[in-house]
DNA sequence: TGCGGCCTCGCTATTTCGGGGGAGGACCTG
DNA sequence: CAGGTCCTCCCCCGAAATAGCGAGGCCGCA
């Protein structure tokens, strides 16, 4: 909502009309299609070539709603591009929504990447908003387009906030559509055995943990394997892996 | 934005000039104290009694901004209440906002907290919004009044769009002037390097790991001993934990 | 053409971890 | 009060990880 729009109070209005109506939409579905659907109107409530959910997983299992061809999408999975394109990493590790320009796409994959994208009709402009729910889910929202620098950083600038508002709303749809991976991991660990993981996590060995702990190196064994139970994890490396994914500890 | 705003453009302009300004300062703000002046002012646009920010770490070294009065926020932390707040437990789960009256407040400890703080003049009502940033950082955003419930669901149904911006918002800019985080950035990881403590962080063991990588065991360790001193890790686990929660390797 | 980083392979000895048992007391909830 | 969960302690032994050495080839960058 810039400055220009304050005073054009009909446009305005009416746009954010528009604006409702996706929202409530997204409240209002209750299948994926929908939200394939909505991915498009979106794309023309804002007036970008294209839009994209993206569900970034673990075993690459990705969820995605988006405009993008088929093709690209396919070659997307198949090359693995999640663990290269620079929008997923930059903002895996940010929290402000950014810009694609803003990104480092120097690595030489990440040029490759990039080539193959332009080549795939992706377009040269694009803005990422990442989101993160619950047990360390994370998610892109990304708008794409193919004009200039001046026209792109309006259109930014016009719409960011109402971006976060709809990658929110989606992001909140699709965990509720998509309840496995919520129900399947809720085991709270005990008091104990966070306090066991957590300084096993940060690198003391089982004998400095039980001293730190007060307690015997036998009893700490218990809470290691009592979590290793809940969290479905094969050894301590696995369950340590486990709980600071799920955010059951932080280091 | 409630139908009923919709026939009455200027009020609805007014109040949304009155949001506007409220999102800018937060954009504009450079120190912690204008923060907290911001949730002095969100409490009037809003018009409700209470709003706060807190960033809950597992520390304990909690991050908070909050018109709540001095008496509760020092009891709060006293008794480590975050480890036994409905609305901070509740929230870690979800992605959703949420209202206070949804949550669980069945437990002892939660009954014995509720009492204590309805006595610190809490308020009956609030509406919870959680927010989390990179690194698995985790933050709530609380709007809290004493009114009844029709009025306030209303007011909940006209504003909580804009309550999940000033919250995305607050955030951001705490983590903007909260380097710590951020400037714990670490070396990147040689591809071979991320691979191996992937395949750790899963459970295979390093038998595994090498085979899985086609290569010998004792190449392997070289990797591992490798991302160790880059992370500045004394041993595996803790290399694994700090690579999870820098976002470095994904499980 | 260096230098540095990455990838690959090897040995031995010591330390640590993992899995398999069993057992009692404290606490809360239904 | 029964049943569940949590916290605490103890045994043994085989499997696994760690620490300390060294060595060579490949590639990109300056």
């Amino acid at each position: 909502m810039g400055p220009d729009l304050k005073g054009s109070s009909t446009y305005f209005m009416a746009y954010k009309a528009e604006l409702d109506r996706i929202l409530e939409a997204l409240d209002a579905t209750e299948t994926l299609e929908g939200l394939q659907l909505i991915v498009e109107q979106v794309c023309e409530v804002f007036g970008v070539d294209h839009a994209m959910y993206l569900w970034v997983e673990t075993a690459g299992n990705h969820y995605y709603f988006g405009t993008y061809s088929e093709a690209w999408t396919g070659r997307y999975l198949d090359k693995a591009y999640s663990r290269v394109d620079p929008v997923v990493v930059g903002c895996y590790q940010r929290f402000h929504p950014v810009d694609w320009k803003r990104l480092d796409w120097n690595p030489k994959p990440a040029r490759e990447f990039l080539k193959d994208a332009m080549e795939h009709g992706v377009g040269n402009q694009g803005y990422a908003i990442p989101i993160r729910g619950p047990n360390g889910q994370f998610a892109l929202f990304t708008l794409s387009h193919n004009c200039g620098d001046a026209a792109w950083e309006k259109l930014v600038a016009k719409y960011n906030r109402d971006f976060i508002l709809v990658a929110h709303y989606f992001n909140r749809k699709v965990l509720e559509l998509e309840p496995s991976r919520t129900a399947e991991q809720a085991q709270p660990l005990s008091p104990r055995e966070v306090d066991a993981l957590t300084l096993l996590a940060i690198g003391y060995s089982r004998a400095q943990v039980a001293q730190t702990l007060a307690i015997s190196e036998h009893t700490l064994r218990v809470y290691i394997e009592s979590a290793r139970f809940k969290l479905g994890a094969i050894n301590t490396t696995h369950a340590i892996a486990r709980a600071v994914s799920l955010g059951l500890i932080v280091v």
